[in-house]
DNA sequence: CTCCCGATAT
DNA sequence: ATATCAGGAG
């Protein structure tokens, strides 16, 4: 039984505001297609492990052609230590001559479009549009959400797009981007997956699954 | 549902 | 030895 806590969402939101005010994200990028690059490769894979190798890969793969071109064992050397990187070279590959071939290559700022990309579903798309764009499409659910809005009754769904759903009900547009980022954070820092030190938790108090 | 998969923390 | 990491495809 899954407690719900919709009533303490505003409470918990404003704490968490205050907890982590200006979130940032810690992959590192300058364009939307190192940002999608980037994202493609975050996949259970850790920030820090995706920019040690993003750092040599955006200086030998400059446009969406180096990818498109690019030998595809040699593409997988390269990514290697992000894990799964057989799919990860494939889908770049293949993502890159879709850009190329259908999209004048630049990288699509739709979320329609985006969703064409082998290898790039609603979490990649919607951090793509929200940092590389700044277009509200969405909430991005990756692992980091998904505990932490279960953990705190924001949802009683399993499914990440349905998690979505119900967060943007909850959140306000305008902190859409904030709000993914915020929770990310909070993972990372206090709410581990693993062992949660709910002890140092600033909302451990408004908490369903708090152990305190 | 399973599979992809290396690096790191515990 | 095992769980986990800005997931997605078949």
């Amino acid at each position: 039984m899954t407690a719900s806590n919709l009533s303490n969402f505003p409470q918990i939101w404003e704490l968490l505001k205050k907890e982590y005010p200006d979130p940032q994200p810690a992959l590192h990028f300058k364009t939307p297609l190192e940002l999608l690059v980037a994202t493609i490769l975050s996949a259970q894979s850790t920030d820090v492990q995706v920019n040690k190798v993003t750092r040599e890969l955006f200086k030998k793969y400059r446009s969406v052609f180096d990818y498109a071109d690019a030998d595809i064992s040699e593409l997988e050397k390269d990514i290697y230590s992000t894990g799964f990187y057989r799919n990860k070279a494939k889908h770049l590959q293949q993502s890159a001559r879709v850009i190329s071939e259908e999209f004048d290559g630049e990288v699509p700022s739709t979320m329609e479009d985006l969703l064409k990309l082998p290898g790039v579903a609603r979490k990649t798309a919607n951090i793509v549009l929200a940092r590389g764009f700044g277009v509200k499409a969405g909430i991005a659910v990756d692992t980091h959400v998904k505990r932490l809005a279960t953990r705190l009754g924001f949802t009683e769904n399993k499914d990440p797009v349905k998690i979505e759903k119900d967060l943007m009900e909850l959140v306000d547009r305008n902190e859409w981007d904030d709000f993914s980022l915020t929770l990310i954070l909070h993972g990372r820092n206090v709410c581990f997956a693993r062992k949660p030190a709910c002890g140092q938790c600033v909302v451990h108090h408004l908490c369903p699954s708090s152990i305190v």
